[in-house]
DNA sequence: TTCTCCCGCCATAAC
DNA sequence: GTTATGGCGGGAGAA
């Protein structure tokens, strides 16, 4: 007898496929995703003491079940814009709570992150401030994006922003939401027209890039955005707009600050929103600018003279104003389709 | 057929 | 060297 045979060799992989009832292998990332439910389900048995979202069957759970924005909707449950003080997230617990990859986390947190809601203390915790922070820095981006231009930038007038080195999804959402910012209340912005303004074409690569590989990247763009438009909307910083008769794509309003969610949720959590003072984001900007090399963009506000700025919260500009936005993405997407053309 | 966007590979940063 | 993070695009469900 070998002494080998005492050893007790690695599992093969697909040996989970008999839990699974799949005829496929299973992959590292399923093989996690399995032991999560798996783990989620005896801890439900034992003590938890969390909100538990047991997860069903892949083949049960429909696509829209899976959406960015439902899991942001969950991942808000159990850290309300709402909240008290500062919660410290752990990432990897959060995403077994909600039963998804902690890949899927990073989309969201990410984003939440670039809005100041959460900010990255070490490896796989946050800190979470909710929305406590969201006015001010609201105030902030509106600035910055019209030191951008963007505004004109969205016409054509002006130059796009460079392109962002790092943190892609957070500087990404920051400028999307930007162009809500500058533009008055009830400005409808689609996705395709918020993409070129967003990236910058007249970056080196952009000169090296196939017509193929270039449309390669506008699609992976757009991906982004319909990402980071899912998580907003869950926060309740814009909504879909769908059916309007010129696009036939969905267009974004801004509908800002944030929402309250569920009327239950303002009684257990909702203080009164008050925006941070000045003394308050100075005493945490150490936290918010962060040693990472993978760096946001605007971090936090720089001087007093920007916090006397206001987000344009007009409620009764002319419907005609729709109509021109409306046209500028017309007009944006019938290049577009001229310059493939051509 | 096109739009929407989930999923997970894999490169890079962080440790 | 290992692990954490996040860019990216394939491809499948929804419209």
């Amino acid at each position: 007898m070998n002494e080998n045979d005492n050893i007790v060799c690695t599992p093969k992989r697909n040996v989970l496929t008999e839990v699974t009832n799949s005829t496929n292998n299973v992959s590292p990332t399923a093989n996690l995703k399995l032991l999560t439910t798996v783990a989620l389900q005896e801890n439900a048995v034992g003590n938890f003491n969390a909100v538990q979202y047991p997860t069903p069957p892949s083949s049960a759970v429909h696509r829209k079940e899976k959406s960015l924005q439902i899991l942001c909707d969950r991942f808000l449950e159990l850290y309300p814009l709402h909240s008290n003080g500062t919660i410290e997230i752990q990432l990897d617990c959060t995403a077994a709570r909600l039963g998804v990859e902690k890949r899927r986390m990073y989309d969201i947190i990410n984003i939440l992150e670039a809005m100041q809601c959460a900010v990255h203390k070490r490896k796989n915790t946050y800190l979470w401030y909710g929305g406590s922070r969201l006015n001010a820095f609201l105030k902030m981006l509106k600035k910055e994006g019209e030191n951008l231009k963007l505004s004109d930038a969205l016409r054509g007038k002006a130059p796009k922003p460079p392109a962002p080195k790092h943190k892609t999804l957070g500087v990404m959402a920051q400028r999307f939401l930007m162009l809500f910012l500058v533009e008055p209340q009830n400005t409808l912005i689609n996705l395709e027209m918020a993409v070129r303004v967003l990236i910058d074409t007249n970056n080196k690569n952009r000169t090296i890039l196939s017509p193929d590989q270039q449309d390669r990247q506008h699609k992976s763009k757009v991906r982004r955005l319909y990402d980071i438009a899912n998580v907003f909307i869950s926060v309740g910083l814009i909504e879909k707009v769908s059916g309007n008769s010129i696009l036939k794509k969905p267009v974004f309003k801004y509908v800002g600050p944030f929402k309250v969610k569920k009327p239950i949720e303002v009684i257990l959590y909702t203080p009164p929103i008050t925006p941070l003072s000045m003394l308050e984001q100075q005493t945490h900007n150490h936290i918010l600018m962060g040693k990472s090399k993978r760096k946001l963009e605007f971090t936090a506000p720089n001087t007093s003279k920007e916090i006397k700025l206001t987000v344009n919260t007009t409620m009764d500009t002319p419907s005609h104003k729709w109509n021109d936005i409306l046209l500028v993405a017309d007009m944006e997407l019938t290049k577009m389709k001229c310059g493939k053309i051509l």
